[in-house]
DNA sequence: CATCATCAATTGATATATCATTGTACTGTC
DNA sequence: GACAGTACAATGATATATCAATTGATGATG
């Protein structure tokens, strides 16, 4: 009962604790200073220019207030801009400076690598009924 | 490329948040004040009373620094015990209090509960093909 | 036009994740 | 028995997760 190897959450916990640390490895390997999230907040800002905080919380699954802070550091960091447009300046626009754009395109091919790296041997079907288990899992957790 | 939706660590990623989200609700709904996480140390604790710290981190694949915490906490709210053994007073043996054995009882039957329900609808061939593809990945991560 | 509801963002508080460093106490070897 | 190495834990520093409460600004309604 209480063996964790059993639970089949503990082994998708693993599994993308495995991945994350693995994927961390490889953005310091490659001379990076940007956490996973980070990188991906920055991909997101590249995508969507201008795009609103709350929008960017959506995109990556994160919290707000998460998303708050770690614009904040990558404000600190220049890889950040926050715009407060005059017409409503509730909506902060989030966009990337120079700086910014520059890492992501320094980093988007170390993160196809290890991407493809991480699925090596997995084939197209089991991905397709992977992400359609987890479906299933989250629409359970719904109610 | 951008779109996290077609990159399936991301799925992985939501999913178990969803998850622990979902179990967290329950348990607060229950009347219960522990963590998710907290809960998990509890339960390797009353399945191996007086094992190691360092041991514990391995059972629920977390850091020892975080374990340590979590013990701190754990101590504070009287739900576990650190023992010092007088021959070697390195290796802490930890254990569960009276109150704590209770808690762990009590939310024993939450647990279960919710697991089932997180996996409803969801066949013992697609669970062990989840577990089978991640086992891959994280062996992919291993390099 | 004054108040109220709402929405975006920030901030506070607490918990966890991770890495690096330090401390402390054994253990083995010579 | 002194020393080096090692094992376990504690602590510091930083980043993230989450909930609650607040602030600041806009829009809607009476």
């Amino acid at each position: 009962m209480s063996d964790l190897g059993s639970v089949v959450f503990y082994t998708i916990e693993r599994a993308i604790k495995t991945y994350r640390q693995f994927a961390q490895r490889r953005l310091v390997a490659a001379g990076s200073t940007l956490t996973v999230d980070q990188w991906l907040v920055l991909n997101v800002l590249e995508a969507e220019p201008g795009i609103q905080q709350g929008l960017v919380a959506a995109r990556v699954f994160k919290d707000k207030a998460s998303i708050a802070r770690m614009v904040d550091l990558l404000v600190q960091a220049e890889l950040v801009e926050r715009k407060v447009p005059a017409n409503d300046r509730r909506s902060v626009s989030l966009g990337l400076t120079r700086k910014g754009r520059r890492q992501v395109a320094e980093v988007a091919t170390i993160v196809e690598d290890y991407r493809k790296q991480a699925l090596r041997g997995v084939k197209a079907g089991e991905v397709a009924a992977l992400r359609s288990t987890l479906n299933r899992i989250m629409a359970n957790c719904d109610e």
